[in-house]
DNA sequence: CGCGAGCTTGATGCCGATCAATGCATGTGG
DNA sequence: CCACATGCATTGATCGGCATCAAGCTCGCG
């Protein structure tokens, strides 16, 4: 493994933090004027990652986190005997590789699923940057709280709901991160393929296909591919709350 | 809820971070001489727990990280309709409360299954510290780093694992951290109920019964309500590598 | 001593996995 | 431009693991 390393591609043109139209949903969030210069130092570089490459893999040597620019990630973690589990996809303004920090390798692989542009955050600067700023600090502390919080969502949602639960509550917190990135509300392209959907959701792609369709016949959805209009966005939500009962 | 708190007990005596005995696996991992004793200035109080009540609950404000002195916790997340699932069981010298840090709010239940003693972590203090002793900084980071992958190992667990897998994987994480303690490694009491256990795993407690039962038969263990042998590690270890397959 | 919380064990049923076939879109080479 | 290959999605049929329902059992404790 980690045979052959591809080019990796950076392009160290300036992209100011300052400037980016993510910095409401980044790290940048909350930072002053001045925090966000500092910050523009640090973050010097971007890197492309094409479709079905790796930013980086489980085992790799951690130095940095990355925050995605554009595209579309996943990240999945894989036993000794194979079997793999994706624990997350990754959007613009989403940072990938804190699992890195805590034994300075990373310990899931991050696979783009569309040609991808990532800011590169080099760690020790970073740790460095935000003993200066408490501002970045709070916000650094801020952002890997809340992905333990996530967490916690997926464990209940693996834990303790049926298939069509899960589905429902998938599709809606991803319209949700889509919408405050500006994107409508209702109507998605995934970027994952039902095997990915079902490896995040603990179900088979079969069963996923399967109740993907059932949602159509309810009328909750119309599905076509990978193209989703969410028709009943209350009724997706009283499936999550298990309502139903 | 949240109605009448119970009065919390205190002990504001002496409990210095750099003689205790727990130093190298909590919070003061890697700290010089110098970074304890500031440590010790800040965690200057602990907080006694008596089996079945709450450390602090979902929604509650977020004041003070927790390390466990003496004791054993769960954290319950609950979603709207009451299902709940028991996201962690945390032992000495493990640290409570990490997902409050995202929204100044704690979004889970923290509940002594035993009677439990905790070092309370003023979180403003100990954000003010790391910001000084970079050392601190580079623990905490890694004990929330650390935190994620625990978590991304749960969803693994929870979305591809079969039972008897599951149960397997739980009790020699149980094992190796009691022994990280200084406990027996084939010998354990289990602190929480068959329940507890099913909640944490995906499972129903007749489920987690009978596969203690059917471990006990195949001569993995010896059963006896809560006081657990591990007979062959081995076998264990093969069921969660998948190796039967 | 008897109550109750927690545990065990059995019988049955259902949800989602598995196995298998077909359909659909995209891309590639003749 | 068509023929075919390939990857992904859908749908059906069947199976199995775990949930559910339902009794007893154990043990600690008032």
């Amino acid at each position: 493994m980690n045979s052959t390393m591809p080019p990796i591609r950076t392009e160290p043109f300036k992209v100011a933090c300052s400037s980016c139209n993510l910095r409401e949903l980044c790290l940048p969030v909350g930072l002053s004027r001045n925090d966000l210069e500092q910050l523009d130092t640090m973050v010097a570089t971007r890197r492309s990652v094409v479709r079905g490459d790796t930013l980086f893999r489980a085992g790799d040597a951690f130095q940095s986190l990355y925050a995605v620019r554009t595209g579309f990630f996943k990240t999945c973690v894989s036993a000794e005997d194979g079997r793999d589990q994706v624990t997350g996809f990754q959007m613009a303004g989403e940072l990938l590789g804190l699992d890195g920090i805590g034994s300075d390798r990373h310990t899931v692989d991050a696979v783009a699923l569309e040609d991808s542009q990532v800011c590169v955050i080099p760690y020790a600067q970073l740790e460095e940057l935000s003993r200066e700023f408490s501002d970045l600090q709070r916000q650094l502390h801020k952002i890997m709280s809340r992905e333990i919080v996530r967490d916690h969502g997926v464990m209940l949602l693996l834990g303790s709901m049926r298939a069509e639960e899960r589905l429902a509550a998938f599709l809606l917190n991803l319209t949700q991160r889509l919408q405050a990135r500006g994107f409508s509300a209702s109507s998605l392209i995934l970027r994952m393929t039902r095997e990915e959907i079902g490896s995040y959701l603990g179900l088979k792609l079969e069963t996923v296909s399967r109740t993907f369709s059932k949602f159509q016949e309810e009328g909750l959805l119309e599905v076509k591919q990978r193209q989703i209009r969410i028709v009943d966005q209350d009724g997706l939500q009283k499936l999550v709350n298990g309502a139903a009962c």
